[in-house]
DNA sequence: TTGTAGGCGTTATCAG
DNA sequence: CTGATAACGCCTACAA
């Protein structure tokens, strides 16, 4: 062990950390009077407070949280797992994580799966040595059992899923609704006066993509249409899926004047193919996407898409966490929390002859239904 | 304190971690034996090892890393500042850095400075309270003096700063290569035969928008052709700017044929700006962005861009700053790295007639001036 | 090859 | 109001 050269002047270049044994001979006073001091504790005089506080100023006194979490078996971090942080999605939560945790005094680790479940488990492990106080996460596409968070719930550690998540109601939960969120889409190019409303699905066996799709023929029926699936093309979300889509379409006997994408780029590839097929976009067909990505404001025309609320989706699942966190004792019911999708009326499917009140009417819309 | 059942089965819901004391009890060997056998010390015999380790997995120890950290002075954590998480650079590079870190065996703490000096301090804080064994650091954009660093040179805290860098040479730094970004670019759009290229210059107080100009500069020497500033433009580095910025060049007595925008969304509005204008992109007008933002593959035609390697310049910065924490005693003289940007030659750029043949040569350019 | 004991910095408990 | 003391889980000199 390094010898430690206690209150003597610091070599020049690095000095060791203050502890409170340091403030405490420093005052002559013991160290719990220290501690109690920092802490605000009522028994210490505000006088006596005060010298504490300073001199724990004048030294720098940085509290260590590793002592502090090893003493009292509860530490100020929270753990993320995420499938990657890349794109528009996953950054965004991980931006409202950190904010809303640090709010509150935690700091925040995070954890990359790389959509591997093996990854996921070993980030478990990690997140659990390093003694987090609760867990956020969203699952890797490769987990299909979650035999591996029982090791957290076993320790009793808090844990939230977002976005990805573990469907059942014993667990918290916070994502988007989808449902709404394809719903109100479809009621947008409705309203539009487009009467064959095609749709553009994703994976049915990822909820979100279920979900929007179940979205999209609740307000079909709404209107009276009928559930055409023939209108219905699967895919998986990618941008030349969404070209190939729209030929497929224009092949039908009675092709569609609007599209509902479960996602933006396979709209973008519509709109692209749509170019090119000599349609005029929203005039002879009007399309809509979903996820508010980054470029569908750089398009021409702008893309109507559906935002996913991600900083919110973030905060709500610190708010839920923490909850969980300081009912520490009580036993907690999970909750599953649904955010409000929010739709993005542009170009892409604004019939300029409606506009001016087809956009009063959509905004509205959009704010009012949430 | 709660009561803590040791050795006794565990309650319905919740059991308290195994540590090794509860190892050492079940095999009646001491703690010693089980922390040598876990830590693979040579002094332990292969059959303790095995059984211990059997044990540890029956049990599901997992290390306490807090406590390991406590005794040893060293934790497993790095610690990130960044001005926020969002947009396409700054979680690419987290990605890269939460990569190595953990291939590394370290965990990652992440902290945002929303761009302010103050938030910055309170991270620093936070970092060293949270003990981390070094700093990865972004400046904030109001950051103008660094003293609050020294308070982690003082500790004798590793620190490696990225991207928006403290300039000396008695620091870690990891950048791009911004000049030869500038040049690369410039000497493709002078390779089309271009002779009158424009710049759309940014802020010059920071650093990589000087470097950026300055490697146009050096492009256009090279080619023997005159630096005019009245085909330079100031600018933010905003979408309307390049619009704007593009019909201010198109007064000139002569206008210029090509533009290397030192950002891509104000490559952005100037391809916009020109299409409105009449000009077709790339015949009458070469654009060339920087940053490959996501949208630059979307437009029509697709941008000529410059990538800032994210992802590398994160890992860079890892092992950087791993070099400097595995060199403690030993005076590490600090360095300076500066990534290879990479030309990303597309629509905007190239020239139809020259096309094949540019675009060979591009790409071999691209590679070899590396 | 294994064990003993002390301490990392903090806080809870109990005693003044 | 303040102080002494013992733990939290792990590591490591030193002893056996």
């Amino acid at each position: 062990m390094a010898p430690r050269k206690k209150n003597a002047p610091d070599a020049a270049t690095t000095s060791s950390p203050v502890s409170m044994a340091d403030l405490a001979r420093e005052l002559n006073v013991s160290m719990t009077t220290i501690s109690r001091a920092l802490s605000d504790h009522f028994s210490i005089g505000p006088a006596m407070k005060q010298k504490v506080l300073k001199l724990a100023k004048k030294y720098n006194y940085q509290p260590n949280h590793m002592a502090s979490a090893l003493r009292k078996g509860k530490s100020k971090l929270l753990g993320i797992v995420v499938p990657y942080i890349e794109g528009r999605f996953f950054p965004s939560v991980v931006h409202g994580i950190e904010t809303a945790a640090s709010k509150a005094g935690y700091n925040v680790i995070i954890c990359q799966s790389n959509e591997d479940v093996a990854q996921e488990r070993r980030n478990l492990d990690s997140l659990l040595s390093a003694q987090v106080a609760g867990v956020l996460v969203s699952l890797s596409r490769t987990t299909l059992d979650h035999k591996h968070f029982d090791k957290l719930r076993s320790r009793g550690l808090p844990l939230v899923y977002f976005d990805r998540v573990v469907e059942g109601d014993n667990v918290n939960t916070v994502v988007l609704d989808d449902r709404e969120g394809g719903y109100l889409s479809t009621r947008h190019l409705l309203a539009q006066g487009c009467r064959r409303v095609a749709h553009f699905a994703g994976p049915q066996h990822l909820n979100i993509y279920r979900n929007r799709r179940q979205g999209y023929f609740d307000a079909l029926r709404e209107a009276g249409l009928p559930e055409d699936e023939s209108m219905v093309i699967y895919t998986d979300m990618l941008q030349e899926q969404g070209a190939a889509g729209l030929r497929q379409l224009l092949a039908l006997p009675n092709p569609p004047d609007a599209i509902f994408s479960a996602g933006d780029y396979c709209a973008l590839g519509a709109m692209q193919e749509a170019r090119r097929q000599g349609l005029r976009v929203p005039e002879d067909l009007a399309i809509a996407g979903f996820s508010n990505e980054a470029f569908t404001v750089v398009t021409e025309p702008n893309i109507t898409t559906v935002d996913q609320r991600c900083e919110e989706m973030g905060q709500a699942a610190v708010r839920l966490l923490l909850e969980v966190i300081d009912s520490k004792g009580e036993s907690f019911t999970p909750r599953q929390v649904a955010l409000r999708p929010e739709l993005l009326v542009r170009g892409s499917s604004l019939r300029p002859a409606l506009a001016p009140v087809a956009k009063k009417m959509a905004a509205s819309r959009a704010k009012t239904v949430g």
